[in-house]
DNA sequence: CACATAAGTTCAACGACAGAACAAATCTTC
DNA sequence: GAAGATTTGTTCTGTCGTTGAACTTATGTG
């Protein structure tokens, strides 16, 4: 008795053209990560194995719709007729990305090559207010930054906003935000009134998610299929599990909670009314309390000044906190067999103090660990991982279904 | 700087038909499962939106490649002509699955529409032989099988080993089993070369992993696109990820290692020389050593008979062990957000002492459990998962890529 | 300057689906 | 009981997208 399977769609011939389309933009894409070099017509024939009248049809409509570009200069190398290199346009698709950080508001645009064409902030944004207010202010920032990339001749296909907390993607509702004080809100309906959005396509998502999709389209990263967990430590902590390439949604896009993974069934309470999380030893809270931070405000850089000066008390809260997300860590390694642990947002500024005792865990805890290690990475993403992340997840969206701007 | 996507194929004409076959596949399969009713050429058309003709065309091939049978007595309903109703044909396709189990092995070869059509098994297997002479045995066992099958008129299209470990399924070895001994042995090369083997596609892949696409196969279940994690605990204790309808791989296909999750960092050293880990609380030997069980040979079922008697000593180690797995089942569904937990394999007949604990460590340690609870099933499938998965894991591939059978 | 070589374009052919017309089988109604 | 209605299944033409080969273009080599 086969499992029913109601996901799968039938094809039509449109969607053979619409996969090829993708097929195409994803070689440019790649070449012009991986090694710079542009891959011409031919080229991109020879690697797919498909014709290269077919390569050359694909390619023409991809010009004409402004994502992929010819390099003047032909790049001359042997004998025969001297190939034309293709790399992704910046003229002309791009995507919005928005954050709702712990104390400010970013928002960026960014083009198909990744290049950030516009981008404005805003501090000192009272989260606790009302979530039409937040959200306001967030769909302002968004509208200014519209413009300035409008102005640039760009077109805009659509945003993303990354949140905090349990967020319903396919509904777009932020079902629970601990940090925010908000529960079941219709993020997208507020968004999408908002003047000056209008018809714009758009998307909510978890930050940690978001900030997995920075990490994977961060140039440097070794390329293809990867698969890790990017730990993002900002007030809670959250994560973003990417599994061969793609991110891992869960069936409600609620998976990657890591800073409620127990860490001591019988440990200390955590906000969320159990005991031992992950978020109660390495939590921005509960780790500037271990180090005698708690009374300022300053929060992880006076914790890392403190490491840094070689306080001890400062010192052993970093090295219990490293033990606990190395369980956490070592769990999901366990369950999900991921390439590399990613330390990131927050974590990643505290690194050379967290990683040690992450390592250490792994080695002991991962079962694998005697046949492969688990590398532990510190991000190169900044702090703007999330809004970074949110933008590319449009673009990818446009790489993997190129079709529709086509025409 | 979008990410290399080397995995993309170019997609072909014939393509198109190979997924068009597997959706009108997938539809004959999903009613049968669903309702019992048998759908037409034309309600197939009507559900996927092509046309009646391709529908019809597409049939044909499968009814020619015996994939698909047409039910004798049409079912005459209202008015017009009567539908010819469709279902999955057991006469033609089947596939064999084989497991190395705790003493025994066992093989069986299912039709494709999940019957079994032949089974055999062996008890008292010297598992701490060397790989050569357990594989060999198992082989022998399968070809005794394939005869019985093939005597049927049965064309069995290939096999899966099920085996405790870890195991590379890409690269058909097992790259480590602790409770076999067995260390990075190239099973399939071993048992491609077995006379009576040769020629048959083989495929190998974790018990755990094989079990959960049993759970997913067995009548039932919620249909569709489910996911959930499936504890399968026999000497060791693994589990089976299943996400959105599709067995979790994980990049090496060593995922779903629950057994060694940590449940304390401080807790009972573990086999694997970490401490702490859920198998030092509910693997077999520990769970039985804690009931005051140890020098009985009698394993899980003198366990069940001693808290059916209701023993104080067995009954407060599966307390115990009932809280160790809901708290390593908690960080799998906090990583993961799958739909329910499946209590499977060894704790199948331990869930109604195990199922309590697991549920109230949940209800506490899952963030999302205040939005919507996590179902803990027991798992209806038998001590037979494994094998069973095995041999549907097989007969998915037949209904994922039809084509191959069709000519 | 002729030839070799490789890139890119054009075009007939083929395979697959869409949509409409048609045939078949049953029910309904007078 | 016969004609019409209704739904299923088949057939056929049209369209779309890829293939493969022939052709053109642009460069290097002898």
């Amino acid at each position: 008795m086969p499992p029913a399977d109601p996901v799968r769609e039938p094809a039509r011939q449109r969607d053979l053209r619409e996969r090829n389309l993708a097929t195409v933009l994803a070689r440019v894409a790649a070449s012009s990560t991986d090694d710079g070099t542009a891959p011409s017509r031919a080229a991109i024939a020879a690697a797919t194995g498909m014709a290269r009248g077919t390569v050359s049809a694909l390619v023409d409509a991809l010009l004409l719709g402004g994502l992929v570009e010819e390099l003047p200069p032909p790049p001359r190398t042997g004998a025969g007729r001297p190939a034309n290199g293709l790399r992704l346009s910046g003229r002309r698709v791009a995507a919005l990305g928005v954050e709702l950080g712990a104390s400010h508001v970013v928002a960026c645009v960014r083009d198909l090559t990744g290049a950030v064409r516009a981008r404005a902030s805003v501090d000192s944004v009272d989260r606790t207010g009302p979530p039409e207010r937040v959200l306001g202010a967030s769909a302002e920032l968004a509208v200014g930054v519209l413009a300035d990339a409008r102005a640039q001749g760009l077109d805009v296909v659509g945003g993303a906003w990354a949140l905090p907390g349990l967020v319903d993607s396919a509904a777009g509702r932020l079902r629970l935000a601990p940090n925010l004080g908000w529960r079941d809100v219709d993020v997208l309906a507020l968004l999408s009134a908002h003047p000056g959005l209008e018809g714009l396509p758009l998307a909510v998502d978890n930050e940690a998610a978001l900030a997995a999709v920075a990490e994977l389209w961060h140039p440097g990263d070794s390329p293809g299929g990867e698969s890790f967990v990017l730990v993002t430590g900002e007030v809670g902590i959250g994560a973003g599990v990417v599994l061969d390439g793609r991110p891992l949604r869960g069936e409600r896009g609620w998976s990657g909670e890591l800073g409620h993974v127990t860490v001591d069934p019988a440990g200390p309470p955590c906000g969320c009314g159990a005991r031992g999380c992950l978020e109660a030893y390495a939590g921005q809270e509960a780790l500037l309390r271990r180090a005698g931070l708690a009374a300022e405000r300053a929060g992880a850089d006076a914790l890392r000044r403190a490491a840094l000066a070689g306080e001890a008390l400062p010192l052993a809260a970093l090295e219990q906190a490293g033990r606990a997300l190395g369980v956490a860590l070592a769990g999901a390694v366990n369950l999900l067999d991921v390439d590399a642990v990613v330390l990131g947002g927050a974590c990643a500024p505290l690194a050379p103090w967290l990683a040690g005792p992450v390592r250490a865990e792994l080695a002991e805890r991962v079962l694998r660990a005697r046949l492969l290690g688990v590398p532990v990475r510190v991000s190169a993403t900044g702090s703007d991982a999330a809004v970074m992340g949110a933008a590319a997840l449009v673009l990818q969206r446009v790489l993997d279904a190129p079709a529709a701007l086509v025409a």
